[in-house]
DNA sequence: AGAATTTATATGAAAAGGAATATATCTCTG
DNA sequence: CAGAGATATATTCCTTTTCATATAAATTCT
């Protein structure tokens, strides 16, 4: 598998990873009528309500005037509302419904399972180590979505 | 950092640490003239020119129309030229250009500079161990894009 | 306080992507 | 060797994303 020049290139060996992983999971998501974006803010906001529409963007890895219109779609099909920010007016918060949490609930139990699934050939120390190295790189490379 | 679902979530993590540290290098391709696409087209054509328009897209982990649209813009920009597949005339090979192969050049050297930076804060087993790693969760997870 | 700057979100036009399907060629079977 | 099925790429239509910029509110500076 190692005579090309992208197989032993990190960046490719991440997007790939990232890909094929990710790839089963969303197959996943169809069975419980969830596109991908959604499932990335449902996730979100399940562990952490009434986000600003600029973190999400920024947790969710899109761009903010993507996540405007993720949003639009998503209010409209009454999985989130939005609020206005009650210090700061100019920001808009974003809530999930009981329709929205009644659909990313069993989502949640299903990524944890496949989670398992995917790791189910390490050990413990190992799955730690591979989760820590990431999480350096994302520490030495990443802004902070965080503090966006 | 590890108070939300996400930041104990493989599938996030693989996906923002890909995600982070390709933001970085794409960054740098803008200086190279070079689009997204365009690069992993030309640097996977510069370890295996002539590949089949097919093998393209799974290498570089876009589906197939995606693909025979891109090499169409890179036609039009004299990147690439598409030839007729000798045995198999449905076959599609794509082959890289002289200005092509002049652009992605310093870009590979870019990238094998990144990659250096990137990994300079661990030492050579361990950079091993982390590429180890993706390799495994790839030849469990993935379908070989190299038989597509 | 008021003007300038910064920050948060929205908008609009253009580009890209995705799903389904068409077209062309090849392979295999009877 | 005809025809059914499989494979490689292209095309079409529709949705989504991107880029640049607009709008609105807060903050800073003088």
């Amino acid at each position: 598998m190692a005579d090309r020049f992208v197989d032993d290139y990190l960046l490719y060996l991440l997007a790939r990873a990232s890909n094929d992983v990710s790839a089963q999971f969303h197959a996943r998501l169809k069975h419980h009528g969830l596109q991908v974006p959604e499932w990335r803010v449902l996730a979100t906001l399940s562990d952490g309500d009434g986000r600003r529409l600029g973190e999400l963007a920024a947790i969710t890895l899109q761009h903010q005037p993507t996540m405007t219109k993720i949003v639009d779609r998503m209010e409209k099909a009454g999985l989130v509302v939005r609020r206005q920010g009650a210090e700061d007016r100019r920001e808009v918060r974003i809530h999930i419904t009981a329709e929205g949490r009644r659909r990313v609930d069993a989502a949640l139990e299903d990524a944890k399972a496949h989670e398992a699934e995917v790791l189910s050939g390490y050990d413990a120390p190992e799955k730690e180590r591979l989760k820590d190295m990431l999480r350096t790189l994302i520490a030495r490379n990443g802004e902070r979505p965080d503090r966006a």
